[in-house]
DNA sequence: CATTGTGAAGCGTTTCACAGCC
DNA sequence: GGCTGTGAAACGCTTCACAATG
């Protein structure tokens, strides 16, 4: 019943994961029963040899000449991420992105119910952010503690970060999701992930720069959108 | 006076390269006129050789025994990714992640400043969000075409993004950051990051869960901020 | 003599190609 | 016949180690 899996699953692997439980789930919901690496494959925009070599790490869940059961497969990706119950999170900052991330209904569908949204600024403690309540940073290792929380979302600004950090890693965080545009630094055995919004625009800026330096011929056609 | 660089710069390098130019914007400012690879690393959260290797492809702007001259290499790198004039964008979709990062005053201090939000819901047009009003998603090519945008910004729910990415590449945008969780299928020609925030909880879900399968001693030290 | 710049080795990821199986 | 699962080749990125040099 618990099947641990074969390998120990590649990083470029493990950020595939998420991308294929939501084309199968999607799929699923949509009644299909049955997938091919192939389709899969073009559904999220890679080869299908990588799908295959992929989902090989979880295990042979596939039929050969048939493809893979849907439900199965999302029962086993989910079970592989640990999606088989909830997360909850606590987001620290109460600001416009706090808040976004907060009212946005999405995380607590996908199983990451937020525990508590925290702030030092007294303004915004007590007012109400989808549905919870802004509370005052020093009651950060109650929440952790009470909701059982494993995941902390930084979103203050860069000169609070590291300190807002620094407090999930005091109050029993292991887990990190940084939108602040700063390099945290942790004790071994916490895991950061970094969403940096104006680095995504300053890559996208070299490759518009790389295109014009080019100069090349816009090719008329193609205006619709295809792979 | 326009070197142009020795090498195709290797894509892992060009994420780097903002990481890089924040550091040294930041040193820059506290006055420090020189950095060795090994201090950039060391604020980078890399390994100094990378460091080395990552800059040896902008051309050998070092100076052996010295380091790098910070306000030199400041100049190198934002021409390199384009960074030497400002790059408008127009962001579709004004819920709460379009409002938040309107909002957000990062992306006009970095080069980024918003030309245009724009909405499918009567509801939401004219009303205005971190000093830009919201217009009708019919006016994109306007906006496009008048201030010569070149990214757009995708902030609408899922159902609704590939219809966004649509609209975005026949108004002559060349680069789209996607805050859907979607693939979105674009002609050649256009680049695409994305952002999704659920994947990158569910990538933590599974370092959580590996950690709590492993049932390791926690070491009981260690709490404090280190590398 | 501290520090860069870089060949070369090492390593992880992707892709190929096909045997194995339903 | 169609599709998976997987060794092996190819590729790209990281790290090492050291000669070059201000």
């Amino acid at each position: 019943m618990v099947d641990r899996p074969r390998r120990r699953i590649p990083e470029a692997t493990v950020i595939r994961l998420p991308v294929y439980l939501r084309i199968l789930t999607e799929a699923g919901d949509d009644g299909v029963e049955h997938l091919s690496s192939d389709r899969l494959a073009e559904l999220a925009g890679v080869n299908a040899a990588k799908v295959r070599k992929d989902l090989s790490y979880l295990g042979s869940y596939g039929t050969r000449g048939v493809g893979y059961e849907v439900s199965y497969l999302v029962y086993q990706i989910q079970r592989e991420l640990g999606l088989n119950h909830e997360w909850p999170i606590v987001i620290i900052g109460a600001g416009n992105l706090g808040q976004a991330l907060s009212g946005h209904a999405g995380f607590g569908q996908r199983g990451f119910p937020v525990a508590g949204i925290v702030d030092v600024e007294e303004s915004k403690i007590g007012s109400v952010i989808g549905g919870v309540r802004v509370r005052h940073i020093d009651d950060l290792p109650q929440i952790v503690a009470a909701r059982q929380v494993s995941i902390g979302v930084v979103a203050v600004p860069p000169s609070a970060a590291q300190d807002a950090a620094d407090r999930l890693v005091r109050a029993g965080i292991t887990s990190i999701l940084n939108f602040a545009p700063v390099v945290l630094s942790v004790p071994r055995g916490v895991t950061v992930r970094k969403v940096d919004l104006a680095l995504e625009l300053q890559i996208l800026s070299y490759y518009e720069q790389k295109r014009a330096g080019t100069l090349h011929v816009v090719p008329r056609s193609g205006t619709g959108a295809s792979a």
